[in-house]
DNA sequence: TGCTGCATGTAAACAGTTACATGATTAG
DNA sequence: CTAATCATGTAACTGTTTACATGCAGCA
């Protein structure tokens, strides 16, 4: 059984609500689920050819001036196969955590390296989370028809809250040695 | 810039310590990092080998009986590559949670389906969470000297227990509407 | 004029997984 | 005796990223 590619249930997720550029799609994923997930902009495109060439989406050429766009839609065959995907059990996900990786294998020697990857791994938290309220500020404002949204977002805000309260922990006991 | 395999790293790090095979190796990975850092058994043996011919460790054949085992030892050199690729700070890692992708795109006619997904993920949060504590006893009583897994242990720990409870207050809130 | 953002795409390289293949030892 | 575990490995496939390539539009 060969692991179905799931780029392609990202797409067809946004599409379900509205019709989209390859672009817009990107900037979507980045935007809002950049925290569970990610997707390089160069594997968009192919899978979008893909999605049509299976007749799961259908394409529309658009002109804004001179500027060329393609904007997909979704068909029903594509509603279909996203909700086949959907109702299956989400699979465990593969997790690499480098930061972990390197405290894991942490020793004495090593301590000092480590507490700055910790500080440095703090104030990149503390950015996140900035980020996170702002975008719950947003989206409780601007979007509340999303209430999904709002709840992985809530759920990212969590663990990174929790983050920065381990990293502070860990950070001053070892100062205090 | 091409991207650097880890799985090198993850080898060197447990012979730091110990020299052992690649089964074995397989074995600590699975058992000690799994919660964070996942490598399949077929990426190990052909890592070994580039790692022995790039100097960083040296093998040994040994025997029990007539079972043959190759026996990994950590180089000077491979404890330097070691020690450089530790020092950089951890990248940021890809982040792909299906769960998370699934409750993104749900909606009230799929609610239904979600709350199934809900209730198998907190079954599956409730038996890690059995294992990362029997672990912790085992580390506190067996392996006092191996305060860095104790640490790793204990942070997945608490995203395991945020985990539980935030799916509880979910499927409660989902339960009364 | 040059910078940023919008917009689409390809090719090559690499990483990673699955499935397969083999065989010894030990515990029940 | 047979099932599980120990032990090592390869080939084919798939997925993913990086780097490259092109060009329009709007703004300072």
């Amino acid at each position: 059984m060969a692991k179905e590619k799931k780029t392609k249930y990202v797409l067809l997720g946004f599409l379900l609500t509205e019709s989209l550029s390859g672009y817009q799609l990107g900037r979507l994923i980045r935007e809002a689920t950049s925290h569970f997930w990610q997707e390089s902009d160069a594997s968009i495109y192919p899978t979008l050819k893909i999605l049509a060439e299976e007749g799961l989406v259908s394409v529309e050429e658009a002109f804004v001036g001179r500027r060329r766009k393609e904007i997909f839609t979704i068909t029903a065959q594509g509603r279909e196969a996203f909700l086949g995907w959907f109702k299956r059990e989400p699979e465990p996900d593969i997790h690499r955590e480098e930061f972990l990786l390197k405290l894991f294998f942490t020793d004495d020697k090593t301590e000092a390296e480590m507490q700055k990857h910790r500080e440095e791994k703090l104030a990149k938290m503390r950015a996140a989370l900035k980020l996170f309220e702002e975008t719950e500020k947003m989206l409780i404002k601007e979007l509340p028809h999303k209430p999904y949204w709002l709840e992985t977002l809530r759920i990212g805000l969590a663990h990174v809250e929790l983050d920065i309260a381990l990293l502070t922990q860990q950070i001053e006991r070892r100062r205090q040695c």
